[in-house]
DNA sequence: ATAAAAAAGCGTGTTTTCACTGTTTTTTGG
DNA sequence: CCAAAAAACAGTGAAAACACGCTTTTTTAT
């Protein structure tokens, strides 16, 4: 009896590609004796290897989301399809609409951008285990804008696959002609694509279409599409 | 005498906009001994208003480059210009050639990406104390590929003011006729910045342009021009 | 001081991008 | 099943982007 904790102990895995920034955290908030981190992995991949064959799983996982080899949007694909129990709070460096909508509607049970406070972190992690989730200002003002003007600007962040594959040939320096043989597509289906992003995105040229993709994540995410799970 | 430290301390200051990151930094190097941090800022501004005035100046700043209000490229400017016995080491997710480049032109006395390992944080900060500078691989990769091929590439990260103006344009949707008013130059002068920019930077198109200068940090750069310093 | 180099300017023609008004085919929902 | 919506395809004209050869002005370097 005399060895049994006073509190319950958190166990944590943290995925992030920067050394420097994942030990740091763990050394931070290893300070607070609720959470023993269990796994560090600096990609997706070495995560779920790590996962595999575990003796015991994390309680949390804290996922970023740009990595190279298996990215944040990856992962939590596998996560939750072999991990359903962990949860997963996303701790990035992203503040986008789009990043925060679409880690959440693949499963995400909080998302944190890293220039919160120490504080703020310890309390999701607390609410996730607790409540399951932890809706942070960053989620619920996405969702917000989101939400207004009768759904038609949650539409954005509901891209079709073709039309992240044609976001991503717009970051390129095909033609559209070269963009509908790449698609396999008529080059006036392509005028379909632009003419329908301009809207969505509510920009007026290609330039505008590329700038968006980037900045937004979406070029990120495309990258995840076709490479695995 | 008995107060005497075994090795002499190196005081720190550190600036990150990330607190999660920044507490976290501090707490991972805190961890050896030579290191005292002494100010914790979030961007260049905060650093600046904790120097003026303080009792004691750092030895080293670790300086990230992406951050709100005062960025790395302006902190580094008025740092060299007020403190320049402070020594600076860029401490930054950015890997790209042109902010490596960019940082050391602006004096950095070394580069590090945040994916390094900590033991070589560890070892670039006594090295920067001890010698001056240090050379990590980025920057001598970065310096590599500049000065092949008989400095035509160098170029590449020297480009002039109104080059970088003229590139943060083509981030927009304005056309290259209203760029040419905005800068106050002909349709044709603008040209010949496309057409010179084209071959300074491999590409064929505006998206090349525009995609160049986000992903190479040129447009972050770009915005520490006219504000300050 | 002056030659070389860089910057700014000019005209023209081709290709690409964009806007507009349509039709046909496929998918979706009740 | 059938209506409605979404996706795909089509032609045309205007605007913007791109390529080419060339002149003048300003800056730089020796």
């Amino acid at each position: 009896m005399s060895d049994a904790p006073l509190f319950e102990t958190l166990k944590i895995a943290i995925v992030d590609d920067h050394n420097v920034v994942r030990e740091g955290i763990v050394s931070l908030m290893s300070t607070y004796p609720e959470f023993h981190f269990i796994i560090s992995a600096r990609n997706g991949r070495e995560l779920l290897n790590k996962l595999d064959g575990a003796k015991e799983l994390p309680d949390i996982c804290l996922l970023e989301i740009n990595m190279p080899d298996v990215n944040g949007y990856q992962t939590i694909q596998q996560l939750t399809k072999l991990y359903p129990l962990i949860k997963v709070l996303v701790l990035t460096a992203h503040d986008d609409d789009f990043s925060i909508m679409k880690m959440m509607q693949l499963g995400a049970n909080g998302y944190l951008v890293k220039c919160c406070q120490p504080e703020e972190l310890y309390e999701a992690m607390l609410t996730i285990y607790e409540e399951g989730q932890y809706l942070s200002n960053e989620v619920i003002a996405a969702t917000n804008s989101a939400y207004r003007s009768k759904l038609i600007q949650f539409r954005n962040y509901l891209l079709t696959k073709k039309e992240v594959l044609f976001l991503h040939f717009c970051c390129t320096e095909l033609s559209y002609k070269q963009i509908a043989d790449k698609m396999h597509i008529s080059p006036r289906t392509v005028d379909d694509y632009r003419i329908k992003l301009f809207k969505k995105l509510k920009v007026r040229t290609r330039v505008g279409l590329a700038i968006y993709a980037v900045q937004s994540g979406i070029e990120a995410f495309y990258e995840s599409m076709n490479t695995m799970g």
